[in-house]
DNA sequence: CCTATGCATTAACATAAGTTAAGGAATCTC
DNA sequence: GAGATTCCTTAACTTATGTTAATGCATAGG
């Protein structure tokens, strides 16, 4: 299994001593999902957290049919349904695989309990979480503050490439717009062009 | 100056054992704040974390003279620019008292130096992260999903009484609609009931 | 190779929400 | 207590975006 990129990711979040990660490694398995595959449905339960190593996966809420996305996971992120896991309730969102993917998955419970024997790991859980944080409040600022087309922008700088991977009415609820609005949105970027 | 509040706050999110409380005490100041007066503007570093006893805190953004609001902190929360805290960067957030207020504030850098004598304390973080990021999620999810009737509906109920401690504007703001669109919500409500 | 399917685009139309502006209630100030 | 200020409401108008529907590629399956 290739835990490199895990370790590179999470060592440079905060350093894990070599006796912290050996323990950590032990707890790591390896998952792969086939296109439109789902990690997590809403209402289901999960003590897993994931890193993902190839593929895309999105993150959507679901309204009487109508699904919102709401985030793209791309390699080396953690498409994990953070809020599930730490509240121990049932998913708000799902998790879903856009292309066939490699994961690395581990038990969240399991990786709690090294805590007492690792202070390093809860650190480096409390700056996953202030990073997060972090990026979740510059995203948010963006899409309050931009027009649609200045925020179809912004996602193609953030996510270099995705638009050629996925079908556009994904991006389109990404961006809180209908598919028909990102097509008058391209339309004029490619007349201003 | 009563601390008494604050301790009830932060011993219910995680408990503090005595030694780490009277360490963190000698930390509180106390500070009041006039109606519209700001304890961070944007553009502004800042070293501190606040807990809010008595009036109401806005948070805004701030982009070519239009302010757009993000939340409201009332007696009990903490009305703290939490990114530029933990990123240690210039404030993008606004943050106004809008009725005359009473907090206790603390050093950040000061609090983090206690970790090392006191583990609960960075426990005590990451439980308020994890805390802070549950709500936030819960709070877009409602926001994404819901049109401006049921989000001033929600908002009724998250703020009870606020509605009649600000102006309206504030609200429509918060909400993400004009005040004038808020006006024919409520009208429209008004003819329903 | 032909057909069916999925997806992006475009046009025509409908609708919800923004803009501008005016009036009036409530509150503050001198 | 008179005048000024603030702010909410309402109306008339404009605009942006959603809706419905038709067209045309491209790709996959038989």
């Amino acid at each position: 299994m290739e835990t490199g990129l895990l370790y590179d990711s999470l060592n440079s979040i905060h350093p894990i001593d070599g006796n912290a990660w050996s323990d950590f490694q032990a707890l790591l398995l390896p998952i792969e999902l086939a296109k439109n595959e789902y990690l997590i449905r809403n209402g289901e339960r999960t003590q897993f957290a994931y890193m993902l190593l190839e593929g895309v996966v999105r993150v959507f809420y679901n309204k009487e049919g109508a699904e919102y996305n709401k985030t793209f996971f791309m390699p080396g992120t953690f498409p994990t349904a953070l809020t599930a896991l730490l509240s121990n309730e049932p998913s708000h969102l799902n998790f879903q695989a856009l292309l066939p993917s490699k994961l690395i998955k581990f038990s969240y419970p399991a990786f709690r309990n090294l805590f007492k024997k690792h202070r390093c790991l809860e650190s480096l859980l409390l700056a996953i979480l202030e990073r997060e944080w972090i990026n979740k409040e510059r995203h948010d600022i963006h899409m309050v503050i931009n027009d649609g087309e200045t925020n179809y922008l912004i996602f193609r700088e953030e996510y270099p490439q995705l638009e050629n991977l996925i079908p556009q009415y994904h991006i389109a609820s990404y961006l809180g717009i209908t598919p028909i609005q990102l097509s008058r949105i391209r339309a004029q970027l490619a007349k201003k062009a």
